[in-house]
DNA sequence: CGATTCCCCTGATAGC
DNA sequence: TGCTATCAGGGGAATC
């Protein structure tokens, strides 16, 4: 489950690679309806020689511009995954497109689950289509203060924990993340979203940068799916406290750990160092 | 308008 | 062992 930290490699890999490279012709779709936008009809076409000028990211979402002002924009969801092949190598059974480049490679945008899209056209349009133009901040970036954070949760009656997940609040957090950044903040995922003191606010967002910024230096969490373009896993895994280690004792505390469905996703947290 | 529910998908897992 | 039911979850749409 691709999050902020595993965009960010996935992003940074691209980088290294496809700026100054032109899409030919020949792009392969292999299931359309990955196309979110446009028609998938005119895909190819419009992507037929351009230039990719630079790849970054946004919240989940990984963006290449393009050349004539474009840009091609990729959401993995759950189970997508990028990467570079020959024209030749073999597809596994859940390639979805094929984007032939000039250089003799094509990337390969695979995806089990089907819930992945790629997106392209004009900022403008893609914002229109996707949460792109309705993003809360980049929780990485200096601006990310606690007064901020505070801001955005302000007036906010659902727990802190489908807060955090809402990509208009802050960008970029999932479900791994949401949990580990409020294990850290001591703050119990039900809490009224609004109902957070200054301190809270200050260590939930202390929480959040501490755990995205250690997980991208680890490359990400491969919990299962997730490969990074070169196919590596993260290396974030061990640094979970409580996603998924339910039953298993609080590294601070010793409480049992314990999982509960918070707005319709489970929930991984302490009730004794958690209030 | 904010909060909640449902839905899309298919491999992994649990239960029998 | 093998089959079936359930679960997971980002984000968008529909609903309350």
């Amino acid at each position: 489950m691709p999050e902020l930290p595993e965009v960010q490699s996935v992003v940074d890999e691209l980088a290294a690679r496809l700026p100054g490279r032109t899409f030919t012709g020949g792009s392969d779709l292999l299931w359309a309806p990955v196309v979110g936008h446009p028609d998938p009809e005119g895909f190819g076409e419009r992507l037929e020689g351009r230039t990719v000028s630079g790849v970054r990211r946004r919240a989940k979402y990984i963006i290449i511009d393009l050349d004539d002002g474009q840009v091609l924009v990729v959401h993995l969801r759950m189970t997508g995954r990028l990467h570079f092949a020959a024209p030749d190598e073999a597809a596994d059974r859940h390639l979805r497109a094929r984007l032939s480049l000039d250089d003799a490679t094509e990337l390969r945008f695979a995806d089990m689950r089907k819930f992945g899209r790629l997106y392209l056209g004009p900022v403008a349009e893609i914002e229109a289509v996707t949460a792109l133009g309705a993003l809360g901040p980049e929780p990485l970036e200096p601006a990310f203060t606690a007064s901020l954070l505070g801001a955005r949760l302000a007036g906010k009656r659902g727990p802190i924990k489908s807060a955090l997940l809402d990509q208009s609040v802050v960008s970029g957090l999932g479900n791994i993340y949401a949990d580990e950044a409020l294990f850290r903040a001591g703050i119990a995922p039900r809490r009224a979203a609004g109902s957070l003191t200054e301190a809270e606010l200050s260590a939930l967002r202390d929480g959040i940068v501490a755990t995205l910024s250690e997980a991208v230096e680890r490359g990400g969490t491969s919990f299962r799916n997730y490969l990074s373009v070169a196919g590596r896993r993260g290396s974030n895994m061990p640094n979970l406290r409580v996603f998924r280690r339910d039953g298993e004792s609080c590294l601070r505390c010793g409480t049992v750990l314990a999982r509960t469905v918070v707005g319709g996703r489970g929930t991984h947290w302490c009730p004794g160092c958690q209030q």
